[in-house]
DNA sequence: GACGGCTACTAAATCGATTTAGTGAATTCA
DNA sequence: TGAATTCACTAAATCGATTTAGTAGCCGTC
């Protein structure tokens, strides 16, 4: 069907091999023979066969992403996108593509890893949202499937890291929040099984240990909005109530600070909140959210270049450090409010989650 | 390095071919032949080859999806992700993955096309944000590459199309806010170039003429929420201005909700706003956002099926037609006012998209 | 007992590009 | 002038799995 070396070959009267050598700029044929294959070559039109130079050469020209999600986390997340869009702008100048799969059980992980491995489907991977003690590094190493991770792992690695320290922002984000006369400063976080995960709230933790500040008002949730609300809801019962609240993700502190609204706070009159992300809409919230802007396209693309590295062996093996993620202040942010304000009601996780927050429930007051 | 099949066959002490046969289960070797070529593979750790398998049979195991979107703009959409995350549970299935490219210029677009079909990496691809007049039908014909397209193109095409009626969604929303008594319904629609974005605005317009209401109050944005902010603003500013406004997605439904907010009017008591996508933050907005909710995995799902049908050839090339999407009811909408509210003046676009709408300062870190 | 038909298998071709070994001719050097 | 070297190219092997053509052995049958 389509053209092949061959037909190349014989069209302009010389071997195959020759056409190898023509096409691929090696020594070995003459100019004007080398002149005639490449016009022919493109009159014919032909192209490459990538499955037959894949086999030759035992490369797959692809790598590999596994995203482990549930599915209805994924659309949340601004930072795979971005992401994905960074790594394609490296992948497309090499002429490599894409594989990406969705583990969305347990289970699924492993065996997408597996598969990518076994069949030499990929080149290596881009190893994401790495765990506490992660498995995932001791699988690959024995699949003998290179990779590059998103930030070092807390085990022994061998491959090479981008490393975002956000740590920086929340770092900032807290002393912007002191430097507004908060005290009593909380922090809902995401699992702490993620390593993003506990730096941010190690980094909460060292920024308000440094001013001398107590570090008691934290809740760990699970970077979505029903997890948020709870989080937000349990630290609001409180006696000790935080009046500022560092969310490790845009999604909880919009759901947080809708749930505090809905019941009677001002935002940030009476408590103050924080994101990470700036995803599109953080800027069009009402108030408008103070968040932390990282760079997510600038990482895929150095993540995808660092892997080609490593696929080709010119990579040196050490980490490259991004950019620091910076804080954007927008108005969920505020002075600390001057008189004590009661403590908000508890609700059950249930209620938040389905009825209470479902639909037409939550009345808001109309002020802004 | 890794076992092959010339590996096993001498361990088994049979040919090449005897293992080929046993292992994919066709007649002409006996019985215990085949149980002991079976079990020396296994023994040996034997996995198919995938880049052999592909040259052979002349497929790649691949399906792909490219998507047109500026980078920005990715990470802001609920609809892709977990309409990937629905391919990716048909393909795993199959055995199949996916190729996902990502086109951030315009030129890019096509080339990507012909980078997968010319190569021979993916066996069909999914045309998604099928556009009026689309030129990627001609293109994906010229390529011979399969296809399966998101809704019917309104260009004849060979392809067959999975298909959602986003118009029902559409035509619910403006009923409901008919029902509470509005008359001036208007509607802020994405790109008119997009076949989503057309027939959202058809439905609006269908709705509205069916009640005997006028249908002039149109503004189109490009599904972005700046662009969702100039396009209300501009609705709004009209001495006839909608007391409820339909958006084309949730993004923009948020910016503009976040707009008129920023301009004294109150959510629903002055402006009724609803939605489009059901992104997870719409019910956190403040109000939560009236919106229509669709099922992009249901839809990823099907697709991919779709498309492995074809590419086998055992699809017999009709359309599929997904449930309707449904209107989610919150609190974004209301009654009519009772009052006369004055229009708002007009902000120039620039001021809209920088410092008016949220004073927003950057804050860079200044120490490492 | 010769022949057809069947089973169980092997040898070799195949997919398309790359690469290695080899060959004939021209050129260079002693 | 003869040997050595270089050049331009061809033939064939290679990657790993599948498939086609072919073969040896066995059974049954007329």
């Amino acid at each position: 069907m389509a053209v092949t070396i061959s037909d190349v070959a014989s069209a302009a009267g010389v071997s195959r091999g020759a056409v190898s050598l023509a096409l691929n700029g090696h020594a070995g044929v003459g100019d004007q023979t080398r002149q005639r294959i490449l016009e022919t070559a493109k009159a014919l039109g032909w192209t490459p066969n990538l499955r037959a130079k894949s086999l030759r050469s035992a490369k797959a020209y692809a790598v590999g992403l596994v995203i482990a999600r549930e599915a209805k986390l994924l659309g949340s997340d601004p930072f795979f996108p971005s992401f994905i869009a960074g790594v394609e702008v490296t992948l497309e100048k090499h002429d490599y593509t894409l594989v990406l799969t969705v583990a969305t059980e347990p289970g699924a992980e492993e065996r997408s890893y597996r598969r990518l491995a076994d069949g030499g489907r990929v080149d290596g991977v881009i190893l994401s949202d790495v765990r506490h003690d992660d498995s995932r590094i001791a699988l690959l190493r024995g699949l003998g499937l290179p990779a590059v991770t998103l930030n070092r792992p807390d085990t022994p690695s061998p491959f090479p890291a981008v490393c975002m320290d956000d740590a920086v922002g929340i770092t900032a984000a807290v002393e912007h929040l002191i430097s507004l006369g908060h005290t009593r400063i909380g922090h809902v976080g995401g699992e702490q099984v993620y390593l993003h995960g506990r730096s941010r709230r190690r980094a909460w933790q060292s920024a308000l240990t440094a001013a001398g500040l107590g570090t008691d008002l934290f809740a760990e949730a699970d970077f979505t909005a029903p997890g948020g609300v709870a989080a937000t809801a349990r630290l609001l019962a409180r006696k000790d109530r935080p009046t500022a609240i560092v969310y490790a993700n845009d999604l909880m502190a919009t759901a947080g600070q809708s749930y505090a609204q809905a019941h009677g706070m001002n935002v940030p009159g009476d408590l103050s909140i924080t994101g990470y992300d700036n995803a599109q809409f953080a800027r069009y919230l009402n108030p408008p959210l103070t968040t932390i802007a990282a760079d997510p396209l600038a990482w895929g693309r150095l993540a995808a270049a660092m892997l080609l590295g490593q696929v080709s062996g010119t990579h040196d093996g050490g980490d490259l450090i991004l950019g620091p993620p910076r804080l954007v202040v927008r108005s969920s942010t505020g002075e600390v409010p001057k008189h004590a304000v009661p403590a908000v009601a508890v609700d059950r996780y249930e209620d938040l989650s389905t009825a209470e927050l479902s639909q037409e429930s939550i009345h808001c007051q109309e002020k802004q």
